[in-house]
DNA sequence: TATTAGGCCTAGAAAAACTAGGCCAAGTAC
DNA sequence: GTACTTGGCCTAGTTTTTCTAGGCCTAATA
């Protein structure tokens, strides 16, 4: 008979918001991962949200966690919401400060592809402010605050997004060790540097060659350092055309080779709704892509 | 060329939502009674908001707020991302404890509708356990926590609402004051009482009076303790259909005069789209209605 | 048989949110 | 004109929430 109880209140936004992630990602961890907190965090809020609704969201497996059917039967309506909001945010940042734009890219392209690019672009706009943001995996540019996002995408890519530039691949190396190196085969008794993130761009390239050798050599986390490597004479890097373009218009890097590979894969920027209505947004863009891009 | 700050975080959640309801209320004030905070709370997570976007959201008046064209343009996006998150939470709860049923009603009608329906409402369904929250204003059904809210609305009503009962207003009183009254007129010297929310009730039914005379008494803040007042033979009451009909039957009042008033306005129900397909809520419903209304 | 992956728990630390209470300015009532 | 009311601001301090750390457990994998 429980008259008047003060008011129950809402669970908090907080536990859904960890809720909505463990829930699509299928884990406390991956969610834990993705708000940027620890999988402890995540388990409270669940447990929280569980206490309030009164009844289990998920099914507690030692290898994990299983969604039950009541949060799978919720969590669409949830991302929508959530979604929502974001994109919402989105909208008021962009609108509240139309000349700061954030870009978030791999590192790689951060450093190499970007970077070169940054100057002409800030002279551009001298009143516009463009932060970068280097991270591994394309944020949801409908959750987190960026305006563009630069990252290489398999193809076909998707209509929201714009190419920037294919995806070539091809053997660099500096000056002085192209020299002994006249066909894929000398390759054999040479360095070959690796990239953690594309680690079968060797294998790929050597695929189209009529040689059977093997690519063997130093694997680098940051393809910037590999780079470095390269240049120093460390070994042979597979270049990607994106990433190497400065380093052989200075001459630090040579091809060695003419075959060139092109990838199912393209440099890819794709970017807000709100972000495509600001025109500090579409110069810096254009700009970057040297040419009328939007 | 701020390159990889850590990772720029959205906004904190709670801010957000205080931005929607002030936005949406037109001022701190009335956000801060909706979230059921101090103003000033509101107030620090405006400011927490506008400091993260980098933009004043409102204009600080003195007699108030007024909201900026930016924060206008972006509120319906706002408010409809919280109905959605709030529509989102409502079905998880009511899928999660489908036998806990919670209604929301004006204190009058939860203390003299409703409390003497509820024994054959939970006598049909024992393991239903159904909760009253008394408040004054209905509440958003989209946001808070409930199933049923049953208020007094204007005619017409919304599509989405079902008339309990149409509201008849009568003056009542105790037995023994009753036989002192023949006609309107013998209420001249009577202490008629009245309630705060309805005080116009007097007027309204005297007008449909021949009578020209004026209803003088006490004003009650509960319509349940001037009921109480008139049981105890203190005046003579204006009587609502659903809220005297107990004590008509029981006899500890009596209505004096013929004249009976049928305001443009009905006792209603509303409920949530989850509420709507829970078989337990439809059960209750038809049971405190007493016939089968969905 | 180790190791790892993924969760759980608890205690304590850190951060966020809220309240209280004093101040101020502009209407409004007397 | 003078006092009162309304609505917001600020600051300090408290309360609540949130997060982390670190130990424990289980099952799958090497």
């Amino acid at each position: 008979m429980s008259l008047s109880p003060p008011r129950p209140k809402g669970p908090p936004l907080n536990a859904l918001r960890a809720f909505e992630a463990a829930a699509r990602l299928g884990g406390f961890a991956a969610a834990a991962d993705e708000l940027c907190v620890t999988p402890g965090a995540i388990a409270q809020h669940i447990k929280a949200l569980e206490t309030w609704a009164g009844a289990p969201l998920f099914e507690r497996r030692s290898q994990g966690v299983a969604i039950t059917p009541l949060a799978q039967g919720v969590l669409s309506a949830f991302s929508l919401a959530f979604d929502q909001l974001g994109e919402a945010v989105q909208t008021l940042r962009s609108r509240a400060a139309p000349r700061h734009i954030r870009i978030a890219a791999l590192p790689s392209i951060a450093q190499l592809w970007l970077s070169p690019r940054l100057p002409a672009a800030r002279a551009l706009s001298p009143d516009t402010t463009i932060s970068v943001t280097a991270m591994e995996t394309p944020p949801n540019l409908l959750r987190e605050p960026f305006d563009l996002c630069i990252f290489f995408r398999d193809l076909p890519i998707q209509p929201e997004e714009l190419i920037l530039a294919n995806d070539v691949i091809f053997p660099v190396c500096a000056p002085e060790l192209a020299r002994r190196l006249n066909e894929p085969g000398d390759l054999e008794n040479i360095a070959c540097l690796h990239d953690s993130t594309w680690s079968g761009d060797w294998k790929h390239w050597l695929e189209t060659e009529a040689t059977h050798i093997k690519a063997v050599g130093p694997v680098y986390s940051l393809y910037s350092l590999a780079l470095e490597e390269a240049k120093n004479g460390a070994g042979v890097l597979m270049g990607h055309s994106a990433m190497v373009e400065a380093q052989l218009a200075s001459g630090e890097l040579v091809a060695p080779f003419h075959n060139k590979v092109v990838l199912q894969r393209a440099l890819c920027v794709s970017m807000t709704p709100s972000a495509r209505e600001n025109s500090a947004v579409r110069s810096v863009l254009n700009s970057l892509a040297g040419r009328k891009l939007i």
